[in-house]
DNA sequence: GACATGAATGGATCGCCGTTCCAACATGGG
DNA sequence: CCCATGTTGGAACGGCGATCCATTCATGTC
């Protein structure tokens, strides 16, 4: 029997850009990256793949729509008056929190961020460094740098969550890493086997805001010796 | 009918984990981290995509093996007495080198560091920073912000290799990039337009490279300050 | 030398993915 | 009123990782 189905009738509530972006961050907030297909988009919205595609190009560009969002939430938060450096630490501990908030933030930005809020990252930092007196040729290196650290972390983060997603506890996770780590070759690895005990107590936060301290030491030292390769 | 094909006959060129890692390898030098697929392996190897299981867990197990292997090579060719702050720049240097050959290694390492070669990265950087006399206290902290530093360049390089491969030339993408960057809102971007220009003609290299010296410049300086947080 | 055993093989198959295609509608302008 | 246009939703396509399984061979046993 050639059935003839009742087809697509317009919707009230119309589809648009936002409203799938808002549904596609909806989903990877509650499932992760794996949970964001196209058919559990559609089941989402009550329609079907083809509409979608009608107002999205392809899911870079989904992906790319909603790290953008997320990122420009947390940079125009920022607005305050702070000097510099406290300016400084303040937006990378921001954009540190939203990517711990949403995980698949950071594999976003270590995946594509070109794609993403890449200029309103490094409009951040190298501002800020410019207010600090850092020399014009060197400013574009030492934002680089800082902005590597949080992109840096950014992806650790996400590759630390996909594990999680499977075991109970983070601590049990770096517990077991740990003693992986505690058990290597006491003459190749006595290093990695002394700081193994501190891998699964230490706080992933604090550790990422002593990165940034030690860029900025290493960036105030800059200032005192203007042209240290002659 | 019912034709009985001929099946299977042992090999004399045995299949092993080994082979398979090398063959592997083979394929993503050659065509990049999406020519990776079981089937193109096991047409590369003569075989079915069920006989490599047999040697391989799954693809993150063969990924991991292969990163394993080329960022050993690095690490273990790296068995100079230099002084330990030359000894840092080269390991690292070393790492940009192998991920810039193999873009594939940048990717893995940034998606899942712990089921690659992260102890042997870890121990390289660490034990020099024990030589340069940084307190024990900071010494996690800082290897962590070195190794960061390389991983977040790995994931940046693998992203830009992506993109490079669809294009012609890498300085006529990033040329492109450079355009959109200086024609943003000059209120809001001030900085972004700025440094525009320096995009398309900056050495990544050498970037990365100033990026561990910053560091270090930090490091230094946290030497000079033994407890900064009291 | 005949046979049983289990490691190893390779091709068919499964379920899911991103993406494309297209017939079926809704709506506003002529 | 009717058609052109903009949208919708679901079927279909090719390809992926992974699994399944009939089949083969090397080896040990008697």
């Amino acid at each position: 029997m050639a059935i003839k189905k009742q087809r697509a009738a317009r919707r009230t509530d119309a589809l648009s850009k936002e409203r799938i972006v808002e549904a596609a961050i909806e989903i990877l907030d509650a499932g992760g990256e794996g949970a964001l297909t196209f058919r559990a988009l559609a089941a989402h919205l009550a329609t079907g793949s083809g509409a979608i595609y009608w107002h999205v190009a392809d899911k870079d560009d989904l992906l790319a729509a909603a790290t953008d969002g997320v990122v420009a939430r947390v940079v125009t938060d920022m607005t305050d008056g702070a000097r510099p450096r406290e300016a400084i630490r303040a937006l990378a501990l921001g954009l540190f929190d939203a990517i711990d908030a949403h995980p698949w933030v950071g594999t976003q930005l270590s995946r594509a961020p070109w794609l993403a809020a890449l200029p309103q990252i490094f409009e951040g930092f190298g501002s800020r460094l410019e207010e600090l007196g850092v020399p014009g040729s060197a400013q574009f290196d030492a934002t680089s740098t800082l902005v590597i650290h949080v992109l840096g972390v950014a992806g650790q983060n996400a590759a630390n969550a996909r594990l999680h997603a499977h075991r109970t506890d983070r601590t049990a996770f770096l517990g077991s890493i740990a003693d992986q780590w505690a058990q290597l070759d006491p003459a190749q690895y006595p290093f990695v086997r002394r700081v193994a005990a501190q891998l699964p107590v230490h706080d992933d936060r604090e550790q990422f805001l002593a990165g940034i301290d030690l860029i900025l030491d290493g960036i105030a030292a800059l200032r005192q010796k203007p042209t240290p390769r002659p």
